[in-house]
DNA sequence: AGTTATTGGCGTCGAATAAACACCAACCTG
DNA sequence: CAGGTTGGTGTTTATTCGACGCCAATAACT
C-alpha cells in the first residue's frame, strides 16, 4: 500500500473479492468494516485498487492472501461494475471476483487497511446495507455461485478435505436454497464416482458416525476432458413445500 | 471522439463489443481493420475507450450504434481482460461485451475511426490472427454465447422477425456445433409455445415453402417469471458421428 | 444393562423425458 | 409430367427422475 492514491483517482480500477465460506450449515461471506471515509463504519467487500503493473487476477489473489494468508484457492471473475457515480471520490470501476475457501484452513489476518474483518451469513449480508454498490456486487456474485455450483463441482472447495455425505448435502441445500431427497442425492453423487470412500468414520458425534469421503480431483479432470455434466436437482415435493412456505411468509 | 487520448493512457479502460450476426447458415462476427498503429492492418474487435462520464454499458451501446446505427439490441457483459501487457501503449484493461443483431436490419455505417468493417465467420476469425488479445476475447465471448443460448432463448435475436423452423434449427446447430434431430427439435420448440405461427409461407424458394413463425416475447417473459428452463440437446447419434469425424480430422 | 434419541445408510417402482427412426406432401424447374 | 428439393409429421423404446420407509449404529441417560 505504498502507492499514492492521488495517482489512481480521476480514473482507476479496483478488484473486489467476494470470499465465500461454509460453516455451521450456512454460507458465509467475509466482510470488512470500513475504518475510513467514505462509508466509514459500514461493512464492505474486501478489495483494493489494482497496481499499475499487476494483472487483474493477481490483484484478486493478493486481496485474498492479505486477508486470509491463503494462496491456492478457487477464484473466478464474475462481473465488472462501472457506473459513473459508484464511487464518491472519482471514477473507479471494479472487477468483482468470488473465491471459495475452507474456513477451517486458516485464521483471519486482519490487514492493515481494515479495522475489522468478520464472517457474515450471506442471507444477512444481503439484507444489510453495505458500502458503495456492494449489495449489488454481492448479489451478483452469490447468483453466479449458485449458478456455477449446478454445473461444476465447485462446492467441494468449501468443505474440509474429509466430509460426510450429509455435510455435502447440507452444503448443496444451502447453496441451491432447495430441499434435496437424501437417497436420490447420495445415489447421484456416488454414481459420478467423484468421491473417494476413505474407510474412516466421524469421531466425537453423539450418534451413529458417518463415513468420511474426499473429493477426487484427478478423477474429475479425467471426466471433464471427456465431456461430463454435473448437475444436482431439487426434489419436486420439497420444492412445493418450500414455495408454499414462501407464499405464507409474505 | 474529441477526447484527448493522452489523458486516458497510463491507465485507462475500454469496452470491446463483440457483435454477432447470423447469415447464410453461419455465425458471423463484425470486425474492423485497424487503420492505425498498433496492429495496423490487422482485424480487430470493435471497441473504444470509455468516456470519463459514461457508464460501461452505455459505452458498449455507443460502440454498437456507431458501427451499425442500431440501438435496441441484446447486449451482455462477458469478461474483463486486464493483463498488464495486453496493450502496447500503456495499461488498458477492457471490458468485453457481446451483442446479437439481425444482419438484415441494417447496413453498416463505417465509423470515422475505422477504415474497413466486415462480417467474418466466427470460425475463420478464431483461426486468423487478430489485433491485441482479441483472439482470446473472441473465444471467450463465443463460448459465453454458446453457453447462454442453451439456457435462454437468445438465439431469436439473431434471426429476422419472421423465420422458418428449419432456419431456427440451422441457427442452433451452428451455435451449439451439434447436429439436431429434426422431429425432436420441432416437437420441443413448439411445445414451449414461444413461437407464434404467422399463417404465412415463405416466398421465392425453389421448393416447398415453409411456414413462418415469430418469437413471442411477451409469452417468454410470462413463462420466465414462473420459473422456466430452456434447453436444447444434441442428438446422441449425430454427436457420435461428429466426434468420430473430429477424431479422423486430427 | 436396557431404554431412548439421533443420524446413517440403503433399493424399488412408476412417471416423465429423451432419443431413434421413415415416409409422403408441396412446390419449383426444366 | 418427371425429377429434385425441402417441409412436415407420430410412435416406440430407452433412460432418467423422483417419490417413498425402515432398520442399523452409536452415545447419552436412567
Amino acid at each position: 500500500m505504498k502507492h499514492n492514491e492521488n495517482n489512481f483517482f480521476k480514473s482507476a480500477f479496483s478488484v473486489d473479492n467476494i470470499i465465500f465460506g461454509f460453516d455451521d450449515g450456512d454460507l458465509k461471506v467475509l466482510l470488512i468494516k470500513r475504518g475510513a471515509s467514505p462509508f466509514k463504519g459500514l461493512w464492505a467487500l474486501p478489495g483494493d485498487l489494482v497496481y499499475p503493473n499487476e494483472d487483474l487476477d493477481t490483484a484478486a489473489y493478493r486481496v485474498l492472501e492479505e486477508l486470509t494468508g491463503l494462496k491456492k484457492v478457487y477464484l473466478e471473475q464474475v462481473h465488472t461494475f462501472g457506473a459513473v457515480d459508484r464511487h464518491p471520490l472519482g471514477r473507479v470501476i471494479t472487477i468483482a471476483y468470488f473465491s471459495l475457501v475452507k474456513i477451517s484452513d486458516f485464521t483471519l489476518m486482519p490487514s492493515s487497511f481494515a479495522q475489522n474483518v468478520e464472517w457474515h451469513t450471506v442471507d444477512k449480508a444481503l439484507k444489510s446495507q453495505l458500502a458503495f454498490d456492494h449489495n449489488d456486487i454481492l448479489n451478483t456474485c452469490f447468483n453466479a455461485l449458485t449458478h456455477r455450483v449446478r454445473i461444476r463441482p465447485v462446492g467441494f472447495e468449501l468443505l474440509p478435505p474429509k466430509f460426510t455425505l450429509t455435510e455435502l448435502q447440507h452444503l448443496y441445500e444451502s447453496l441451491l436454497q432447495a430441499g434435496l431427497d437424501k437417497r436420490n442425492f447420495r445415489k447421484k453423487i456416488l454414481s459420478m464416482s467423484l468421491l473417494v470412500d476413505l474407510d474412516e468414520l466421524q469421531e466425537g458425534v453423539p450418534h451413529r458416525p458417518a463415513k468420511l469421503y474426499k473429493f477426487d480431483k484427478e478423477r474429475y479432470h479425467q471426466l471433464e476432458a471427456h465431456g461430463f455434466s454435473f448437475e444436482v436437482k431439487e426434489s419436486k415435493k420439497k420444492e412445493k413445500k418450500r414455495r408454499l412456505a414462501e407464499l405464507i411468509a409474505q
